[in-house]
Formats: C-alpha cells, sequence, structure tokens
DNA sequence: ATACCCCTGTGAAATATTTCACAGGGGTAG
DNA sequence: CTACCCCTGTGAAATATTTCACAGGGGTAT
C-alpha cells in the first residue's frame, strides 16, 4: 500500500483543489508548478506515490481518474458527519454556508440536499449553550443546547466538530466534545486547547494566517 | 545569519503562539511536545536554528527573550499595514475584530488603541465595491470604493490584504491588488487565485481544513 | 557543600525528501 | 508511417530534516 510522504499530503491536497476547478480538463505538472510553485518533479513525485496508474497521461492528469485516486489515499473517500458548536456570528454563518463559497439564502432551497454537505463533509448537527438561541434559529439540521453534546455526537457518530465559541469557553467545549469522542476539532477561538493526543486539532485563525503570510513575504 | 528550515518556520509561530500564552512562565520543549506533538528533539532544534542564545534556561524557555527572538529570525518584528477587500457578512466582521478572539462592541471603546491592531499587524482601510455600503458601515479605520485600491495600497504602505469578497469576484479583485503592489493575500473565497509568482496567497477555507483534519485522523 | 535531576544545545548518525536524469509512451503534424 | 515533442514515472544522487546520544549548566533538596 501506498506511503505517502508527510509534505506530500499537503500538496496533494491543494492539487486535488486545482484539479475539482479545472472543468475537467487535465492538468499538467508544470500547470500545477505554475499556479502552486513547487517543482514539476516534487508534484510528479508526490503523485507517483500514490501507485494510481494511468491518473497521468501524456497530456498530463486526468481530473476523473487522479481526484478519486487521491481522495482514497488520503482516507477521503468517505462521507464524515461534523458540527458546529457555538452559534453565535461565526458559527450561524457557518450553519448556513453551502460549502462552495455563497451562504445560502432563505429561500435559496430548491434542488439542494436537505442537509448541508460540504464536499465530502455533512453537517449532523449545531449547539449552542444559549437554549434561547437554540429554538430561535432556523436551520435544516437539528440544533440542542450543549448539555447535549454527549448524547448526540455519540448517537449520530459525529467525527469533527467546528469550534465557534468564545474564546473563554473553548477549553471547556472541547473536553465535552472530547469525552464524547470527537476525533478532531476546527477551532475558530484564539487559544491553545489542551487535549488528549489522540484527538485532531486544527487552529484556525486570522491572525496565525496574517503570521505565516508574512513569513513568506 | 540563521538559516532556519522551512518545516521549523512554521513549527516556530506555533511555539511562539504557546509562549504567548503561557503567562510569562518558562515553557520546556518536553510541555511543548505535549502540547503540540512534535518531538522535544525536534523543537530544541528548531529554536537553536534561530542562534538566540540564553532564550533557553535550565527551567526551559523564557518567553520574554524567545517570543522577540522567533518574531526577528521570522521576520515578524515590524509593523505591516493590511486591508480588507469585500465588506460583506466577513470582511465587515473583521473590520471589527480586535485580533484577541472577541468582537469590538460598539461602546468598548475605550483604552483602545485609535486603529484595529492584531499583534503586529495594522488595520488601514477596507474597500467595497458597493459605495452605499462604504458609506453606510461604521469603523474607525477609512473605507473606500473599490476603485481607489489602486491609489490608497499604494499612498498607505498595504503590504497585505484580506480577500473576502464573493467568490466570482475574487481573481478581478486579487488582479487589481497585484497591480496596485500587494504583497500577500489571504483569500477567503473558495478559488485559486492565478497571481504572479512574487505574491503569497494563502487560502482559508473551512473545507480545506475540514479536509486536511480528516487526512490526520 | 554536594549530589541529583531536569533542562538546553549540538555534533553525528539515521532517515526522509527533493532534485536530477533519463526511459517510455502517446498524440499530432507532415 | 515516421519524426517530433511534450508528457509522466522512477531509480539514483543530492540535500534536508529528524533523531540520537551525550556534554554542560543551573536550580534544589538534603
Amino acid at each position: 500500500m501506498a506511503v505517502i510522504p508527510g509534505p506530500a499530503k499537503g500538496r496533494l491536497l491543494s492539487i486535488m483543489r486545482l484539479l475539482e476547478k479545472n472543468g475537467g480538463r487535465p492538468l499538467t505538472s508544470a500547470e500545477a508548478e505554475a499556479m502552486t510553485g513547487w517543482t514539476r518533479e516534487t508534484i510528479r513525485k508526490d503523485i507517483s506515490s500514490l501507485e494510481a496508474d494511468s491518473a497521468g497521461t501524456s497530456a498530463g492528469y486526468v481530473p476523473e481518474l487522479l481526484v478519486p485516486a487521491i481522495r482514497k489515499a488520503l482516507g477521503l473517500d468517505r462521507r464524515r458527519f461534523f458540527c458546529i458548536v457555538g452559534l453565535g456570528r461565526l458559527g450561524s454563518a457557518y450553519l448556513n454556508y453551502s460549502g462552495d463559497g455563497r451562504p445560502r439564502a432563505a429561500g435559496d432551497r430548491a434542488g439542494l440536499p436537505e442537509t448541508p454537505v460540504w464536499e465530502e463533509f455533512e453537517l449532523a448537527a449545531g449547539f449552542d449553550s444559549n437554549v434561547n438561541r437554540v429554538e430561535i434559529l432556523k436551520s435544516r439540521v437539528p440544533l440542542y443546547p450543549a448539555y447535549k453534546i454527549p448524547e448526540v455526537v455519540s448517537r449520530l457518530s459525529i467525527e469533527i466538530a467546528l469550534l465557534c465559541v468564545p474564546v473563554e469557553a473553548a477549553q471547556t467545549s472541547a473536553e465535552k466534545l472530547a469525552s464524547a469522542g470527537i476525533r478532531g476539532i476546527l477551532n475558530f477561538a484564539p487559544t491553545a486547547l489542551k487535549l488528549p493526543a489522540e484527538i485532531a486539532v486544527r487552529n484556525v485563525s486570522a491572525v496565525d494566517e496574517l503570521r505565516a503570510l508574512a513569513v513568506e513575504i
């Protein structure tokens, strides 16, 4: 089975995104180099580490074949359920976000799936400690008061949480999710969560991103 | 002069964050290992690559000394001006964000600096193509119609932009910023920007982050 | 004071990643 | 059909990063 170098994983995710947006046309390693700055050799090696033969032709890489191959190799080839914890400004924005770049307008429901689907991720629940807010907000997924996190996360097989609570509530909420068996947390609060090592955490912070950008320029 | 390995840079940014939140107390490589998952040897090597002597003592790394050393080594030791392009839901939220995790309430202005400061970054302007919105929104930084991007970016020495426009406007806005001499763009639109290689771009997308998280678990 | 323990710093070894160089294949123009 | 060109795939070499092993230092308890 393919062993994919760590640095390659992140690059493959980006390449996958490029393929998805390429309108079905083959993408060459040279084009990808121009768009990402990584050398074409590195990109070819990354893809060759997938051992997904024939996704690359003499015209370039065929999205239709390579995208599923990357998905599979990175373990993204199955649906995962996620939830949103904290339904303030940010959390409720994601509640209505379709994943394709535009918020869903109130009347914009025709033809859309019953529950929000972001690529391979499906929103399964929202939580807030304010019971009033839970009752007032409209959403196509069920909303629960925060004390129900353990029961609901387990019952709905939720693997990932978007943590959108205020910074002072972040650690407690994260611990509640951890003991409910969550596997990963996207942390939008600007604080370092202390959790058991088996729970993956990614911090999403505009200040951190600004810094990372500034380091490059 | 210190040469810092690429992978080390990202880790140092995280370590810096840990140090900043440690209340001034020294942080050991073993503690950092527990919080980040990177081995203590790697962390020590990263820090030693800074050639910042005496930031590490037998009690651990002293934030007061190490934070400035990391800042300097990564080129984060100077103020940079940034702007927000697109003042919809996301953009206007950042307009009122203090950088410490809580939005500024309307009356919450006492004692705060005149312009929003996010760590070493200072918000200098906001732009929107909707002139009406520019006039109606209240902000402590000047807001301009989008056609003034070239003039204002150059006049105010703005280096970085938060691109918060709808996905269909992202490429055009990015090009406008590029020709105005911007050095880096934080792209919140779910699309791959095509720009000259000398302009750094970081994409911020919840779906991408979910994927990166899912790869780890 | 002394012994102990936990800390950092760092050459050297081990490992991982990237780059090089080229083989092989397929489409296209003549 | 043939020649050409641009593509991918991949061993091997070069380089970069991580891990190991240990030297050295500074608190602290006895």
